[in-house]
DNA sequence: GCTTTGTCGAGACGGAAGGTCTCGGTAAAG
DNA sequence: CTTTACCGAGACCTTCCGTCTCGACAAAGC
C-alpha cells in the first residue's frame, strides 16, 4: 500500500535548484542591517528588501525570522570562543571569560544577540532554537571544567558554576546596567575557579 | 504672557474622579488572566473584556501594557523577599537566595514575570520599567551584603556577586533548563558568602 | 528543443495585537 | 443645572508576521 505521506520522491530532484547567491544576499542583510539599525527591531520585509529578494524565499528555507537570525549568528561564530586548554583552571576560565565578553561587546554579534533574544521572547520556535544554542555554550564550558579534574573539587557543583558565568554574562548583557569588562571577567574567572576548588562549604 | 503648554490647570479639578474600581477591577484581571493563561500571552482586548472596562480606561491611567503588568507585579510584593537580619551572611544570603526562587517558583508571581520580560523584549518603555524593578532588587542585595561588614573582605567585588546571584536566578528562570530549588538556592548562598569573603584572589 | 518541476522576485492578502479615536452616558464640582 | 472629566464599548489605524498567488526562469530528462 502506497502513503501519500512518504517522503521519499517518487524520482530525482529535477526543477530548479536552491539559488545560493540568494542565501547569502539574506544572511548579509540579516547582519548589515542589524548593526544598522542599532537595536531597533528588523523586519522579514527589510531583510527581503535588502537582499533583493522576495518573502517566500526566506519563508521556503527558514522557519521562522528567528532561525534565519540564528544562521546568521552561528555563521558569525568563526570568532567564537575556542576552549583553551592552558596551565590552571583559573587562567582557562578567565580566557573563556573573557573572550566571550569580548564577543559580546562587539557590535556586530552583540545586535544579533539582541535581536535573538527578542524573536525567542515572542516566538517559541526561535525560543527552542536559543535555548539549544545556551545548552551548546554550556556544553561546552563543562568540557573546559572537565579538562581540569585535579583542581575540581570531589562535590563542586559544575552545573552551579556554569550558570553564574552564562547567567551574570546575560543579565549584564541584556540589562546593561554595568559593562562586561575585561577586569570583570578577569574577577568572574578567578571566582569561580576557586568556587570550583573550594566544592561546596559543610553546613 | 501666557504658555499654551502649561501644565497647571486655570482651575481645580471638577469633573468625574477616577473609578478606583476599575483599577483594582484591571489588576485583579491582569493577574487572574495570567494565572491562567499558563504563560501564553495576555493582550489588552482580553484584559479589559474581563476586568468589565473600555480599553482606553486602561490607557486613560497607565502608558502601555508592561506598565500595568509591572504594577501587578509590585502589587504581588507583599510576599516580597524582605531582606533578614540574622546571624552570619551566608545564613542571610542562603535565606534571601531561597525566598527569590520560591517567588519564582509560585505560578501565580512566575507568569507575571515571565509576561513582564516578554514585554520588555518588545515595548522600550516597558523595558525601562524592568530595569528599574531590578535595579531596586539589586539594592536590596546589596543592603543585605552591606549589613555584614565584618565578614567582607576588603576588596570584595559587591557588584559581581550581586549580579551573579540575580544573574542565574533570572537565566534559570527563563530558559528553565534546571530548577529553582531550595539545594540550588543553599548551594548558591553558600558560595557567594565564600566569595564575599574571601575576596578577589590575588593576580 | 520541449516538457516537467521546483525556485525565483514581487506583492497582495489574512490575521493578530497594540494603541488611538469617537460616542453616548454618567458622576462630581460649583 | 452646567461644566468637566471619566466611563464602557467598540470601530478604526498601524505594524508585522506568515501564507498565497502569479508570471518568469533555470535545471533535468527525454
Amino acid at each position: 500500500m502506497t502513503n501519500p505521506d512518504d517522503d521519499t520522491p517518487r524520482r530525482a530532484h529535477t526543477g530548479r535548484r536552491r539559488n545560493e547567491d540568494a542565501r547569502r544576499a539574506i544572511l548579509d542583510a540579516v547582519l548589515v542591517l542589524l548593526a544598522e539599525s542599532g537595536g531597533a527591531p528588523v523586519t522579514i520585509d527589510t531583510i527581503a528588501r535588502a537582499a533583493g529578494v522576495g518573502k517566500q524565499t526566506i519563508y521556503r528555507w527558514w522557519p521562522s525570522k528567528g532561525a534565519v537570525l540564528l544562521e546568521a549568528l552561528t555563521g558569525l561564530a568563526g570568532d567564537v570562543v575556542s576552549p583553551p586548554r592552558g596551565e590552571t583552571l583559573r587562567a582557562d576560565l578567565t580566557s573563556f571569560v573573557t573572550a566571550t565578553f569580548r564577543g559580546a561587546r562587539a557590535e556586530s554579534t552583540a545586535a544579533v544577540l539582541r535581536s535573538l533574544v527578542r524573536e525567542a521572547a515572542r516566538d517559541p520556535h526561535a525560543a527552542d532554537l536559543v535555548r539549544t544554542f545556551t545548552e551548546s555554550r554550556r556544553d561546552a564550558l563543562r568540557a573546559l571544567l572537565a579538562g581540569h579534574p585535579d583542581e575540581l573539587a570531589p562535590d563542586a557543583d559544575l552545573d552551579l558554576i556554569v550558570d553564574q558565568l552564562y547567567g551574570l554574562f546575560w543579565y549584564r548583557f541584556l540589562l546593561a546596567h554595568r559593562p562586561l569588562s575585561d577586569e570583570a571577567a578577569g574577577a568572574l574567572g578567578a571566582a569561580l575557579a576557586a568556587q570550583a576548588g573550594a566544592g561546596s562549604v559543610r553546613p
